[in-house]
RNA sequence: CGCGGGGUGGAGCAGUCUGGAAGCUCGUCGGGCUCAUAACCCGAAGGUCACAGGUUCAAAUCCUGUCCCCGCUACCA
């Protein structure tokens, strides 16, 4: 009966810390995609995971005294646990430090290196030694190392290099011969324009700058460069083995049906991704969606603000399905959709508890009221009834329609027009008003049997977006949800069912302010407890002092000698105006004794021209003239920062003449 | 400064590719109803589709220019 084998996967997540809420959306869309083609009769396999090499990663381990792997393995385990929170039904949750993964990339590696595909050569650039950095002739600041503003010389270091043109002409002819390859289509243009049609440049597949990584068996220098690594976990997690031993299971599962991926990541999964398959001689995905994301829409998500929302806070405050029904509903197709705490409550209380959850109640209440409990369909048809039925009958059609082009909030939004329908249909027929006459009781009868049965229509369809919800629908209405191909039928339900006596309340209606200042307050006392509270979920809730002093990482202890090259003076701000172009900077004629020097800050959000004009301020003297945004500046204004970036020029605390020398 | 994405009734969005009566949800206002979670149903108000030109019989939609917003990036010396 399968209509056959759906293999869809999410791009695995990065595991440099836990994923906010933008980022949680990509598994419960992909879930909801999985849930509704296995409902649908598809033999569905939905794999996801993390990707976990990286020198970020080894950075981000050291700077918290783990091993790479320590920080991995805990991270991973956040990752899941939140995947598991929001109820997400993947079949398998790869690691890209899964040993069977990482052999398979070398292995990968060697067979396309043999091959010829991979070939050993050097990346050029211009190298600032005592950064260990690479930089592009674009990225240098006057011809100078960005970091630390050094003289630089061009170097290269040695690296492997995938050969990219070789079959950029059959990816473009596939993606022009596939127009379904690339989603939404919008994406497929600029894929072409950007990067097909100008010409593929070689990709960099290889790195010696950092060890957390699968290495080169061959080369053990060089370890493989994140694409390569992070990419083939789609066949490596179904048992690819590029010499020939690939499982069973690989050959019915592949190629995947639909690679869901975020729009930034498109790139190198239409372009590199297809390019290494076909080098592999492996067929290519059907399709890639590039979904947009979801931001934040009350002010920036900024972790030292706090106010980052993560997937699991929303539980707590909504429940699971209610934050599925929101992130799946509020998601344009192409562009990126808005999240707050007032549109979430709004989407809440107008759809979930006002026209589903009171929808069931009102109806379980009446067939209790009327009849104890028990439906029944008594014959007693009217033409109203009509439209009711030819809704309920057609909704499968019309989600599945939506589905299928991926539009996976006008589907909800086509279940939601079956419950609308059903309350219309309530004031339709006056239920309460065919209670008052004994005659009309078989009436009344056919008419709660044709809401249960609408009602059971509709939860059956929610099941893959909210299947909770649906699940508690069916047993409120002591009701089995129905099969997809059940939902062309209307009047499916036996006669003589008992539904529930009381109904249980699906999702109460929440006020709006309560719940931003329940938010805020929850945000509040995060940002008070430092950053342990955000990578680490409720860690950070045990400690809440009134002022949270700011802990810095240690730098390397210096000598006297060394501070002694520091030339600390109080100058005095004389002129100061915008710099013209620039977000964040002001360029200030400081006064030091008798001359004059030009200082540019990076303070114009904090500071107006006008008031910097007068201020005694603690000046750098003998830093290294530099330029930025074409001004060049002789100096620096030494400023305090608060956690939230909030700066505080430092000035003198005694009147001091322009020039005093600080020591 | 560079790249990208936007600007459609109070809010969030669709419609723009393939010109042809400005639509959806929420909110507001008025009415109906009382089974229900002050819920449900009906109706109304509210938009020169950022601005200015152009193409066309016809422009939210195509072309040119301008302004503004957001993200990444370079500036935070």
């Amino acid at each position: 009966m399968s209509k056959g084998k759906y293999y869809i996967t999410t791009a695995i997540a990065y595991t440099s810390g836990k994923p906010h809420i933008g980022n949680s959306y990509e598994i419960v869309l992909a879930d909801s995609i999985a849930r509704f083609k296995r409902k649908d009769g598809y033999d569905v396999y939905f794999q996801t995971g993390t990707d976990e090499h990286g020198q970020k990663i080894e950075l981000k381990a050291a700077q918290e005294g783990l091993t790479p792997k320590e920080f991995v393995d805990q991270v991973a385990g956040t990752i899941r646990r939140l995947w598991d929170l929001m109820d997400t039904s993947y079949d398998r949750f790869v690691r890209t430090t899964d040993e069977a993964h990482e052999r398979q990339v070398q292995k990968i590696f060697k067979k396309l290196y043999e091959q010829g595909d991979i070939y050993k050569g050097s990346y050029e650039g211009m190298y600032c030694t005592p950064c260990e950095s690479f930089w592009t002739e674009s990225q240098l600041v006057d011809g100078k190392c960005p970091d630390c503003g050094r003289e630089v010389k061009p170097a290269r270091e040695e690296a492997y290099f995938f050969r990219m043109s070789k079959y950029a002409d059959r990816l473009i002819e596939h993606i022009n011969s596939h127009p379904e390859f690339i989603q939404p289509v919008s994406r497929k243009n600029e894929m072409m324009n950007n990067f097909l049609l100008p010409g593929l440049q070689d990709l960099c597949v290889s790195r010696t700058s950092f060890k957390w990584g699968v290495p080169v068996d061959f080369d053990d220098k060089h370890v493989v460069y994140v694409w390569l690594d992070a990419l083939t976990n789609y066949i490596t997690g179904i048992g690819y083995d590029c010499a020939g031993e690939s499982s069973q299971q690989y050959h019915k599962l592949w190629p995947a049906d639909l690679h869901l991926i975020g729009k930034d990541i498109i790139r190198f999964h239409t372009i590199y991704w297809p390019i290494f398959l076909m080098a592999l001689g492996e067929p290519l995905p059907r399709q890639i969606f590039g979904h947009p994301w979801l931001l934040q829409g009350d002010g920036k998500m900024s972790k030292s603000k706090g106010n980052v929302i993560y997937a699991d806070d929303l539980v707590d405050f909504f429940g699971v399905d209610a934050v599925r029904y929101f992130v799946l509903h509020e998601m344009p197709f192409e562009n990126d959709g808005t999240i707050s705490w007032e549109l979430l409550v709004e989407r809440i209380n107008s759809d979930l508890a006002n026209t589903l959850g009171n929808l069931v109640n009102r109806t379980i209440s009446m067939s209790n009221k009327y009849f104890g409990g028990v439906v029944a369909d008594k014959g007693c048809a009217e033409p109203v009834d009509g439209e009711l039925k030819a809704v309920a009958t057609a909704a499968y059609g019309k989600v599945a329609a939506r589905m299928e082009e991926l539009r996976v909030a006008d589907a909800l939004t086509e279940i939601f027009v079956l419950f609308k329908r059903c309350n219309k249909y309530i004031d339709e027929t006056e239920p309460w008003a065919l209670a008052k006459s004994q005659e009309k009781r078989d009436r009344l009868s056919t008419v709660l049997y044709n809401l249960t049965e609408g009602i059971i229509m509709g939860a059956s369809l929610l099941e893959p977006f909210m299947p909770s919800t649906a699940v508690k629908i069916a047993q409120q209405l002591n009701m089995e949800l129905r099969t997809f191909g059940e939902l062309g039928s209307f009047g499916l339900c036996p006669c003589g069912n008992q539904v529930v006596s009381k109904p249980e309340i699906l999702f109460a209606r929440l006020d709006a302010k309560e719940v931003v200042e329940k938010a805020q307050a929850m945000f509040e006392q995060r940002a008070a407890s430092g950053s342990a509270g955000q990578d680490q979920a409720g860690d950070g809730a045990a400690s809440a002092q009134e002022e949270a002093g700011i802990d810095l990482e240690p730098k390397a202890e210096i000598t006297y000698d060394q501070f002694d090259q520091l030339q600390f003076q109080v100058g005095e701000i004389i002129s100061c105006k915008e710099v013209p172009k620039s977000k964040k900077l002001l360029c200030s004629q400081v006064r030091i004794g008798s001359r004059v020097k030009q200082i540019v800050s990076g303070i114009k959000q904090h500071y107006s021209a006008e008031e910097m004009v007068g201020k005694k301020v603690m000046v750098l003297v003998n830093l290294k003239p530099a330029t930025l945004a074409g001004v060049v500046s002789e100096g620096m204004l030494l400023c305090a920062e608060d956690k939230e970036g909030k700066l505080s020029l430092l000035v003198p605390e005694r009147e001091m003449p322009s020039g005093a020398e600080i020591c």
